[in-house]
DNA sequence: CGCGAGCTTGAACATTATCAAGGCAAGTGG
DNA sequence: CCACTTGCCTTGATAATGTTCAAGCTCGCG
């Protein structure tokens, strides 16, 4: 059987399959039938998963690595829907409409994915019924991902977005040390403004502006350091 | 059995189970099967359907009227996150997960409903399994509208948003005239502006400039007759 | 006819985008 | 090992855009 070569390399390394919700309610046996039915892919930073437009066959898994989902607006800027990192999983959109891609998902570093044909896919789900449901919950998750990205964005003031997109990260990418939390971002500046909708130069002045006052320390260009946590909330919180 | 009174009323009169891609895989006596699980409700304009942070357990689905789904935001505004009309189905977010609702649903006019309790919908998956995938689709087609309405906000240019608006209030509220498509507006300006995450004078602005350049014309204070569509798709498309 | 809610308009103000110049850091080649 | 180059980030000045506050208007309704 074809396995997950991922998942069997390094000692304790878990089945990739394992961490993803989705299968979550399978037992160990039933785990090692999906994983049988894996294939693998690589991609370089910069390189794209799949683009707008493209006919996905596949359900992704981020095995390792993380990716950006991005969107180009008419005006030729792009906007970031989504980031992706270990354990997301993505391309669910095109399995069953048989719809195009609606964004391009581009790797931010190096990225190693798991990956199910459609045929395969759909054969566990009729397998495993129990994985319609996770898949229908999946879906809810990020449907309250994008209403709650939604409301940062249409109406919150742009210190507050920068405020609640800090908070967020901290507790995706965030580690705790004595002084605070220190986030490691998974973007650069203009990153960080495509995904805000704002423009790159604001972000380092608001960035600039939390440092002033104590809320936030730089270290080095992808990492800040959360001094006051609360300063940020009430900045998310409040229009200005 | 106790059916579907509003369906049962009224001439040719469809099922209102019909009207819901949801059941479109049913043959006839599976929908009257579906159909006599239904129970009805009804609120009046400015009532709530449910709050957010109620514990739902009904899947609605909108015999007839119109009804908006908002948000509060930290600094006391509301955001509109959708918009929905007769046909529609809410609810399906709190079915599985036993998660608290995340927005208000309030009626924009008298709203009749049908409802299914979770364990009858519950009831509905295990008996026909091709619904699941129906809803899987529906959240996906939930996704790609939220996806793009993300879009809009965090990027375009306020005209461009508006434009946009219009563009898509014409497919969904509009109605062919000599004269161009006249659409009756779902939402009052404030409604709009709430939508849009902007002022309500901007909106007025808005709209009055484009009236002034020959792209509409106002027709009373909800309708709106559209003369140049095509005015309109280059605001939403270009930066400004 | 008069009242009130919602809409429009104006002017001052605040914020952000844009344009432009300069700095820092990492990687390159001598 | 150092100067150089390149990409990314910061900072400043200016202009465009939207918000806010305030006043007046319109339309529908009692």
């Amino acid at each position: 059987m074809a396995g997950c070569e991922h998942c069997a390399l390094g000692g304790g390394h878990a089945l990739c399959v394992q961490r993803v919700p989705l299968f979550s309610t399978l037992s160990g046996e039933e785990l090692a039938h999906v994983a049988s039915l894996i294939r693998h892919d690589h991609f370089e930073k910069g390189e794209a998963l799949y683009r707008e437009g493209d006919l996905l066959d596949s359900l992704l898994i981020i095995h390792h690595g993380s990716a950006k989902a991005v969107r180009l607006t008419p005006d030729g800027r792009e906007q970031i829907l989504y980031l992706f990192s270990t354990g997301d999983f993505l391309g669910e959109r095109n399995l069953f409409g048989g719809h195009a891609a609606t964004c391009t998902v581009e790797a931010l570093e190096a990225v190693q994915v798991c990956a199910f044909t459609r045929e395969a896919f759909r054969t566990l789900l009729y397998a495993y019924p129990g994985i319609s449901v996770k898949v229908i919950e999946e879906l809810e998750t990020r449907i309250a991902r994008l209403e709650d990205a939604m409301q940062t964005i249409g109406v919150r003031s742009v210190d507050g977005r920068v405020g609640a997109l800090l908070l967020g990260f901290a507790q995706k990418y965030g580690s705790a040390t004595p002084e605070g939390t220190l986030i490691h971002l998974p973007l650069s500046r203009e990153g960080l403004a495509n995904y805000l909708g704002i423009a790159r130069e604001t972000v380092s002045r608001k960035l600039g502006q939390l440092e002033a006052e104590g809320a936030i320390r730089a270290v080095g260009s992808r990492g800040i350091l959360l001094l006051n946590p609360a300063a940020l909330a009430e900045a998310a919180g409040a229009s200005s």
